[in-house]
DNA sequence: AGGTATTCACATGAAACTATTCTCTGAGTTAGG
DNA sequence: TAACTCAGAGAATAGTTTCATGTGAATACCTGT
């Protein structure tokens, strides 16, 4: 008996979780508390497609983790259910996600994804992005039917594109005769809209929803609702569904932060063999989520930005406290470049890379101007201790050293 | 002293280039009738 | 003659380089008191 039966036994005898995946992403819950108003307004909007009417894009925008997507794709369920059941229309419920990674991120993709859910067979790469928009256009038409279409996380679509694209999909209709086309666009940036093309702006945001962040209470429903299914009963206390809410309310209301929060801290809970989510387990699960993701996004990414991020990193220690320049960074870049033979990026590509270790959280980067000593961006690292120990190994790993 | 003008060290944008990936096409090759 | 193979053409993408233009404020330079 040694400790990995212990483990095993332990996991058979006290598992804590009764079914896990209901606190996973992609579960879809039958209901979704606190959304009724949303959820019916989507489902009014939506309505004249039962009769086959015209009906109005709808561009819909709140934080991530409110229930954007759920909401939406519930009443599509919904409204396809009802189609068949009737029986008589034809109608089509494509969920797209553009930011999928390989799958949706370029024009000539989500085309040819769009095509895949039709149906219809087209290759991933090769043909001409025009003959592949006509075969689509030609597959809807082809008969009479109603298609609702969801772009979700569209602005991730419109920054690696342009709103061209998406100014020829809402100007669709005009070129359907047989068929209609319901455009729904779902984003996370309140500010997306501002700078769009005005065409597109006006026939995409006929009818707007905002979805507000869930306070912690309402997150408490939620988790308690999910809680009931995903554990054993008498493993969650209520105060754990509590201070749940509360950590993910402070990070703006997300309630897939919170059902993560819920899951990590029930693995971390039944990893120590015991049958009781205690409240220092949220602790370590709060951190823990924190470190994976940090970990994650350090790890998978290229080369370079390793190179530029192993750069800061000297930088950081070699002058505790005072402010690292994209100059200076630039130089060490090139020192470990030298060492590691490694090839060599311009400065203005290193300009961008640190702009996207910006965007990721590792680093923040203000631009300042220094007045005759010009203008720069300040660089402060922002791993904390244990993340930045990981990192340290991971770097020195991947760059051989 | 107070007001302009310079100037620095990059930021930010746009366009062009490169390497790689993928499919399709048609010529040439092979195998079977 | 049909089936098969394989190189090359065409297209798209990611990652980069090249060229061009923009910019906030410390400093240098005036100006008139």
């Amino acid at each position: 008996m040694d400790g990995v039966d212990k483990i095993f036994d332990s996991y058979a005898k006290n598992g804590l979780f009764e079914n896990k995946a209901v606190l996973q992403a992609n579960y879809t819950p039958e209901t979704i508390p606190h959304r009724n108003k949303q959820i019916e307004s989507v489902a009014s909007i939506l309505a004249p497609t039962l009769k086959g009417e015209k009906v109005s894009n709808l561009f819909v925008y709140g934080k991530t983790g409110t229930g954007k997507t759920l909401s939406v794709q519930h009443v599509g369920n919904r409204i396809e259910k009802r189609v068949k059941d009737s029986g008589d229309k034809k109608l089509r419920f494509l969920y797209l996600n553009c930011k999928l990674k390989k799958v949706a991120d370029t024009e000539y993709r989500i085309i040819a994804e769009l095509i895949n859910k039709l149906g219809g067979k087209i290759p991933a790469t090769g043909l001409p992005t025009d003959s592949v928009y006509k075969k689509f256009v030609e597959m809807v038409d082809s008969e009479k039917q109603v298609i609702i279409l969801v772009l979700d996380e569209i602005d991730q679509a419109v920054e690696k594109i342009s709103d061209g694209f998406i100014y020829s999909l809402t100007r669709l209709n005009s070129e359907l005769v047989n068929s209609q086309i319901c455009l729904i666009g779902i984003s996370n940036s309140v500010t997306f809209m501002d700078n769009l093309d005005p065409r597109v702006r006006s026939s995409l945001g006929e009818e707007e929803l905002v979805f507000s962040p869930y306070n912690a209470l309402q997150l408490q429903d939620i988790l308690r609702e999910r809680a009931n299914q995903a554990f054993k009963k008498g493993a969650v206390g209520d105060g754990i569904i509590a201070k749940c809410a509360a950590y993910a309310a402070r990070e703006h209301g997300d309630a897939r932060r919170a059902l993560d929060l819920l899951r990590v801290s029930g693995e971390l809970a039944e990893r120590e063999g015991g049958n009781k989510i205690l409240e220092k387990h949220i602790d370590a699960a709060n951190s823990k989520i924190d470190r994976d993701k940090m970990v994650d996004i350090i790890e998978s990414e290229p080369k370079q930005f390793q190179l530029v991020l192993k750069a800061i990193i000297n930088l950081n220690d070699k002058k505790e406290g005072g402010g690292i320049y994209t100059g200076e960074v630039y130089n060490e870049y090139q020192n470990i470049c030298e060492k590691t033979k490694s090839e060599v990026l311009t400065q203005r590509r290193i300009g961008d890379i640190l702009a996207e270790f910006d965007m990721l959280g590792v680093i923040n980067a203000k631009v300042i101007s220094k007045g005759r000593q010009g203008r720069t961006r300040e660089i402060k690292l922002m791993l904390s201790p244990n993340i930045r120990e990981e990192t340290d190994k991971i770097l020195a790993d991947a760059l051989g050293n």
